[in-house]
DNA sequence: TTTTGTCTTGCGGGATCCCGCATATTTTGC
DNA sequence: GCAAAATATGCGGGATCCCGCAAGACAAAA
């Protein structure tokens, strides 16, 4: 059994070797990659089955990694390691795991018996484990109030890459109007009306506005964005 | 000579703590903080004259605990210990930097023997280290060509905040139409116009694409508008 | 079938944004 | 002290954005 640790923290990637060689006595082959290009060459080349994977790597993100691996071999079972719960990375994660694979998500805050633990659910017993916390973030996302629908979630990202509403209405394929509703329920579910119940109206762009508070409650981040816009390049190209 | 760490990941803080006692055996006290806030109560109720602190934190920043600290002490010194070199975190600490003040700022991802010998030179000898490739950022960031000017900073931290032209020729005092020109050689140095050769005009808001744009360059990034943002939410107070 | 609800699209208009052009005002270099 | 350069301001207009109103499409509930 060989197990691939993807992190570009070498502290954490030291530790989680630990943890790995701890946690598996059965596992005799334990490999690293420090970015997520490396990462996916080493996966391909060593035909991995067990990836140990952090999110937010500033070369190559874990996300397009696992995409990749997973795009390769559906059947990979990948833990995800990450510092945060931004609703943004469980977004992405969710987005990308293929029907029926096996993964876990934990964060990097939690106790060396929980890792363990997951490190055997996940690759020995085929089991997925999410962690807690990550699970609230899941639940409070789709769980309705201010959670954004997938509908309206894609309008954000677009409006956050810069796009007009012309152009995403031709890339959604919808009328001008249809986006412009959309931005709608995003700006009532984002709060983006005067919240600072002082001064007046007209101090906000709403558009910029929506995408700052975006931000700042973690449902978009730097990652996800970058993911985007590599999409959209790579779209345009078509 | 007591020594505070602020630092919010476990691993990393103990790792710090070693490399401390090893670089300064002149230290007999090691006290450690997990995130901002308690950084600052830390500081303050051990008067501690050296700090070594991490910048991104979840819970409140390091850019934000250092003001503070400075604010209180400004012959603090203190050593910053970051991931990454973001120009947004190479301005964010150059900006609160009191007179004279002694300071350091080197990447997690430097030696051993480098770190030790930014803890000796910083708090020793009193003086300044900072990290070649930050050193990078800042000529960069610095050196016109695409360097954005201090006011086309600010201008573009109101945009990313969401506020209106309105809004910001009021809290700059300036005139809307003065805004509005910052803001053009903002888009300009940002290269907001449509970069990607393909398709045509109009695909771009510019207004949340030069955010966009300033994100993937790391202009800007989270950490930076949460600032701003709580800044804003003071000013508007008054 | 009818009703109710959600989603899409069109029209219209007021506010805002982007920006060219022209005129002050300030800063800089010599 | 003066010319040159940068910066600030005003005016005007075309494009875009934000959104109320209303009509059609489609699906689930009654």
């Amino acid at each position: 059994m060989r197990v691939l640790i993807v992190e570009d923290d070498a502290l954490h990637r030291s530790y989680l070797h630990e943890a790995v060689r701890a946690a598996l006595p059965e596992c005799d082959d334990v490999i690293e990659a420090d970015n997520g290009f490396s990462g996916e060459v080493q996966a391909r080349k060593a035909r991995s089955e067990h990836v140990v994977m952090d999110l937010q790597m500033s070369e190559r993100n874990g996300i397009e990694a696992a995409r990749t691996i997973w795009r390769e071999r559906p059947d990979t079972k990948i833990l995800f390691w990450s510092n945060y719960s931004d609703e943004a990375y469980v977004r992405g994660v969710a987005r990308i795991v293929p029907e029926g694979a096996t993964y876990g998500y934990v964060l990097k805050s939690t106790s060396d018996e929980r890792l363990k633990l997951a490190l055997r659910s996940v690759f020995i017993e085929s089991q997925c484990v999410i962690d807690r916390e990550v699970r609230g973030i899941q639940q409070k996302s789709l769980g309705n109030a201010h959670g954004l629908s997938d509908a309206e979630y894609e309008i954000l990202v677009d409006v956050a890459l810069g796009l007009t509403d012309k152009a995403i209405a031709q890339r959604k394929k919808l009328s001008l109007r249809s986006v412009q509703n959309r931005l709608q329920q995003l700006y009532e579910k984002l709060d983006v009306y005067h919240p600072t119940g002082q001064g007046g109206e007209g101090w906000y762009n709403l558009r910029t506005r929506a995408v700052a508070v975006a931000l700042s409650r973690k449902v978009l981040n730097s990652n996800a964005l970058e993911r985007a816009e590599r999409d959209l390049q790579e779209g345009l190209k078509s």
